[in-house]
DNA sequence: TTGATTGTTACCGG
DNA sequence: TCCGGTAACAATCA
């Protein structure tokens, strides 16, 4: 399974070789093929990523925007490439590697007034140098909404994820149903230090890891995380209650994170 | 075959 | 206008 929002930044960074390759760019089930064909044969000049966003920017040509949803892949192999697996919708080929991109929510091409409206609607982004993190703050601190749902928001935040949400609220004590208004700017800054260090792990990683003692590489999934998807709190030994928020399931230990 | 899922948006009703 | 609920879509695996 892809690892969230950390795997755009860290696709980013693998996928930097193709920074000033000419790349060739295919649909091999067709079902992209209007898109490719625009990109096809360009430089590509950069990659970049904002929250869960990944756009490959070419010369002369409009940018690629992949959103990966809930079951989007990105596999990076060396040339020369096998068969595509699965539901390929593009193919990037380099010189040394190419890059299949399966199942995304979005896959199209963005010219640059689009690309400028997608960053526009987008918040703060962690792992960017450029984020403001005020911006974040003025909306939490403004909103009776709780917590939980406010840090899924991508126009509050951008990039933090089911799992994030959860692992973060705990790891920083802050029930999930506390509402923005009533969450000090101490604890936003906590919470926002604490987020841009484990994505960048995430990113290093490409996998999500929030316990301290980092377990190795491939260690399973669950013993990366502290009460996502868990039945007892590691700290405390209390029941986690499940419940949804923001249609989506959130964990929460009430004896550590008191409302 | 069923259910669950690291995501998001559209639409409707109160 | 805001907010909650629901459905839809995506692909894969246990």
């Amino acid at each position: 399974m892809p690892e969230g929002h950390t795997i755009h930044r860290a696709a980013r960074d693998q996928h930097r070789m193709f920074t000033g390759q000419r790349l060739a760019v295919s649909s091999p089930q067709g079902r992209f093929a209007a898109g490719a064909s625009q990109v096809h044969g360009r430089v590509c000049v950069d990659i970049e990523a904002c929250g869960k966003h990944l756009l490959y920017h070419f010369k002369g040509a409009p940018s690629l925007h992949i959103h990966l949803g809930l079951f989007g892949r990105i596999r990076k192999g060396k040339m020369p490439a096998g068969e595509p697996r699965g539901e390929v919708r593009v193919r990037l080929v380099g010189e040394s590697h190419h890059v299949d991109i399966n199942g995304p929510t979005i896959c199209e091409t963005l010219n640059d007034s689009e690309v400028a409206a997608l960053l526009a609607r987008l918040g703060p982004d962690p792992l960017r140098d450029d984020a403001e993190p005020s911006l974040a703050y003025q909306r939490i601190s403004r909103s009776r909404m709780p917590v939980g749902q406010l840090l899924m928001d991508q126009s509050v935040i951008a990039g933090i994820g089911n799992i994030y949400r959860t692992e973060l609220l705990w790891r920083q004590r802050v029930h999930p149903e506390r509402p923005g208004r009533e969450l000090s700017e101490a604890s936003f800054e906590a919470l926002w230090r604490d987020a841009c260090n484990l994505l960048a792990l995430g990113a290093r990683r490409n996998a999500i890891i929030t316990v301290e003692n980092v377990p190795p590489a491939r260690s399973r999934y669950r013993e990366r995380v502290n009460i996502f998807g868990k039945t007892e709190c590691p700290d405390c030994g209390s029941a986690i209650r499940r419940f949804t928020l923001a249609t989506r399931k959130v964990y929460v230990c009430e004896h550590c994170q008191p409302r």
